[in-house]
DNA sequence: CCGTACGGAATTGTTCAACAATTCCGCAAT
DNA sequence: ATTGCGGAATTGTTGAACAATTCCGTACGG
């Protein structure tokens, strides 16, 4: 009774949390699904209306949305939305080759469980291509990533990762949603997860790393047009 | 000349920057030398006079900590110095041994510049050594490990490795000042960047490794003596 | 004697209104 | 065409206020 009392408002703390943090989950949502484009300014006082928050609320949690790289602050010129440039996803596709090969590697780390949630991905993106749903492979593409992350089991790489995959979703809008880009790599992911059931680590990382870094020629090629 | 002018405003634009920031930066200060211990309570309003700043521009400077850990929210009972547990020093340094190694392995980022860094950073460990002032050699630690992840160029793994080697600040301070505790690393560190001056950067990484989880086990130990 | 309900004190979360500092923009003068 | 100069708009920062919440001592009932 009294734990369940305790429990509730533990609930209700993290869920409601606070009115800077929900602005903030606003916002990155927003950016996420390209509502705000690459470049945008974001006035405090209209945006604080809108949100419904006052201006200083609003401030933290536009210095929130900055710690992440989503958006950029520029002294006493307000905050836009950040709009990377070639240097970033060189810098980000260093970081994830790096991140994600080395959770490939370290198999004394990969649970059944953390295992089972890198397949589910897989399927997760095959069904969404019988539908030829392309938004619901994105999606999945995200989740398979974020599930090799999660097999180092380390909370602090999962959060790392998190902050990777908004830029990335910055890159996709800033390039004008390339609807089949993930196509490819659908069979990719399906032998990385059989490479990682099968415990060899090291053949997943390096099969891993190569994809990535056509990946990243892929975008960089895009990013050139524009 | 035009130039210069407008260097100048950056310039100041980067070295005074906000208010906020700066009271960040007395705070991250303030923790890293130990002079704010673990689980010590900041109050806002005594807090904000003690700095000179308002209790909103205080704020925005507390919520900066609390994303990079060094500093924890508790919602509605304040903000308090982080206080790491055992599972934090492992979290730290799986992180630690996966984006070091990786740097390591990276050969092909290893340029001359980056690599004298690391140089740098041990003969610094070697002369605190032998003047057995420890706190340079303590410095002069984290100069290595972040000149050693600077081997890949990265800004992003820099700024981490930045985040993370504040929360070793931290433990150090919660086992009380192990004098010593980097004392018998300084040899591992000369024959790194001499692994690495040779392009071994397989091999630097191993031993790298194995010198991370020896520190490790010797942290976790002092923990559980607490 | 122990647990517990209660009420005030302290602190946080949030808002509002103001003002100085700075940038932006149009316009006049050369 | 460039420069210089307001004036408008926006940011950085402050101070005061108030509701919501937690903390803590105290009195009450079993």
């Amino acid at each position: 009774m009294l734990d369940t009392l305790a429990d509730e408002r533990r609930r209700r703390r993290t869920v409601m949390s606070t009115s800077a943090d929900r602005a903030a989950r606003v916002l990155r949502e927003q950016v996420a699904e390209g509502r705000l484009a690459c470049g945008t300014r974001l006035p405090e006082e209209r945006l604080a209306r809108a949100l419904g928050v006052s201006r200083n609320t609003l401030r933290e949690a536009l210095s929130q949305l900055v710690a992440e790289r989503i958006l950029v602050r520029e002294p006493h010129r307000g905050v836009v939305v950040a709009t990377p440039d070639v240097d970033d996803v060189a810098d980000v596709y260093r970081v994830r080759r790096l991140i994600e090969t080395g959770a490939c590697r370290d198999v004394a780390a990969h649970t059944p469980d953390r295992l089972a949630a890198v397949r589910a991905a897989v399927v997760e993106g095959q069904v969404g291509a019988a539908r030829e749903d392309w938004a619901a492979v994105a999606s999945a593409n995200q989740h398979f990533h974020r599930a090799v992350v999660a097999l180092a089991g380390s909370p602090r790489l999962d959060a790392q990762m998190e902050l990777l995959l908004a830029e990335m979703r910055l890159f996709f809008h800033r390039m004008g949603s390339a609807d089949t880009f993930h196509r490819p790599y659908l069979a990719e992911n399906a032998a990385i997860a059989d490479l990682l059931e099968a415990g060899r680590g090291d053949d997943a990382a390096t099969r891993l790393a190569s994809y990535l870094s056509s990946a990243e020629r892929q975008l960089v090629e895009a990013f050139a047009r524009v």
